[in-house]
DNA sequence: AAACTGCGCAACCGCAAACGC
DNA sequence: TGCGTTTGCGGTTGCGCAGTT
């Protein structure tokens, strides 16, 4: 016996709305708040399952969505943010203000992705294509991949701490709810933001004032998910001791440090970005899984935030334009697909890593205080 | 003008987490 | 603590429209 989908009930509508299953729609929510959205189709008097309800709400409805053409700005952002974070639409969309996740999710498919993919970058990894190709070494393809696992693996733990702390904050910040117009739903783009920049911060933060010179160590370690650990730990507990907005105001100031300390120490200690490090052949000599340490990843130079960067202004240098030609290059540039890219050479290393970082860092500090990013 | 093709996007589906009793 | 219900999320589908043949 499988579970029933909810829209099965005789007599229930699917498929497009009409502008007066909106409008009832519109009218209810503003009157009453949505409360259950299992019940609110029948006290709206629609025929429709309160899923779709939901749906047509935060997709289309909600009066704080922005519509139209996506700005380089959030083109930017959605690609930066995706090389971070992946396929986490929802995680993403708190980062664009006035857009949902399925609109995000629908540009990067119908757009991002095929850009990526016409000039030769795996969307999925934001590494290039023929990186296979390029490496004879099957031992580094392993690695390779065993890195992108464990840094995903990383990035889920991440997010699901992160969702902790989030729901801590949630539930000693928050009013009580609200039946009016102002609903849990109404207000979510002034909900407390989510913390996963903040967990980026205390990673870096960590990952900055623990790597010192000669001390090697993967992000993934244990002693910095320690930190990070701690970190969380320690932001849920302010939410006993209500600190919670200086809490906060120390996470960001603790986050910025953490990148300016990464940007100032760069050529002591290499940065490597979850699953946007892009390793080189030689920087990869093995991945141990048992204890999910990376051995040896960090004694070369890895050429590897700087990649999101240098590559994100390229799509947006050359969106719908022809490619540059390869005479006006970067330093060492490789041409995939017909299109330049900036490697980051060896020389031009820890100025490409300092500009990923600065990039991460302005993201950071473009936002409002207010905004879903802090 | 009709048929075909590709694209964009709203909406659906199903899983899993969160919630509440 | 267990279990049923609700909600959130990400992947996928399908429809309508525009451009091309």
């Amino acid at each position: 016996m499988g579970r029933s989908p909810c829209c099965d009930k005789v007599g229930l509508k699917k498929g497009p709305w009409t502008p007066e299953e909106d409008q009832k729609l519109l009218a209810y929510i503003e009157e009453h708040g949505h409360g259950s959205w299992r019940a609110l189709p029948s006290k709206a008097g629609l025929q429709r399952c309160g899923k779709s309800c939901r749906l047509r709400w935060t997709n289309y409805l909600r009066p704080d969505i922005k519509r139209g053409k996506f700005s380089l700005q959030e083109e930017q952002t959605i690609i930066q943010l995706h090389a971070l974070l992946g396929n986490r639409w929802s995680a993403i969309a708190t980062h664009l203000p006035k857009r949902t996740d399925n609109e995000i999710k629908n540009y990067w498919n119908t757009h991002l992705k095929k850009r990526l993919t016409k000039m030769g970058i795996d969307p999925v990894t934001h590494k290039p294509k023929n990186d296979a190709i390029l490496s004879s070494h099957d031992g580094h393809l392993k690695s390779t991949a065993n890195l992108s696992h464990m840094a995903q693996w990383e990035s889920a733990r991440l997010e699901a701490e992160a969702r902790l702390v989030r729901q801590s904050k949630l539930r000693s910040n928050s009013p009580p709810p609200i039946t009016t117009t102002t609903t849990t739903t109404l207000n979510k783009p002034m909900a407390p933001p989510p913390l996963c920049v903040d967990i980026l911060k205390a990673w870096n933060g960590a990952w900055a004032s623990n790597n010192g010179i000669g001390h090697h160590e993967s992000p993934t370690s244990t002693t910095v998910s320690y930190n990070i650990t701690n970190a969380v730990e320690n932001n849920a507990s302010f939410k006993e001791e209500g600190n919670i907005e200086d809490d906060g105001k120390r996470l960001v100031s603790e986050f910025k440090q953490g990148i300016e300390n990464a940007i100032s120490g760069l050529s002591d200690v290499p940065i490597l970005p979850m699953e946007i490090a892009w390793p080189t052949q030689e920087s990869l000599i093995r991945v141990d899984h048992d204890d999910d340490i990376t051995e040896n990843i960090n004694d070369q130079h890895v050429p590897s935030g700087n990649f999101v960067e240098n590559f994100t202004d390229l799509l947006l240098n050359n969106s719908g334009k022809a490619d540059r030609s390869p005479s006006d290059g970067d330093q060492e540039s490789c041409d995939i697909a017909g299109a330049p890219l900036p490697m980051g050479s060896a020389s031009g290393y820890f100025e490409d890593n300092k500009n990923y970082w600065n990039s991460i860092l302005n993201l950071v500090n473009s936002s409002p205080s207010h905004s879903p990013m802090f």
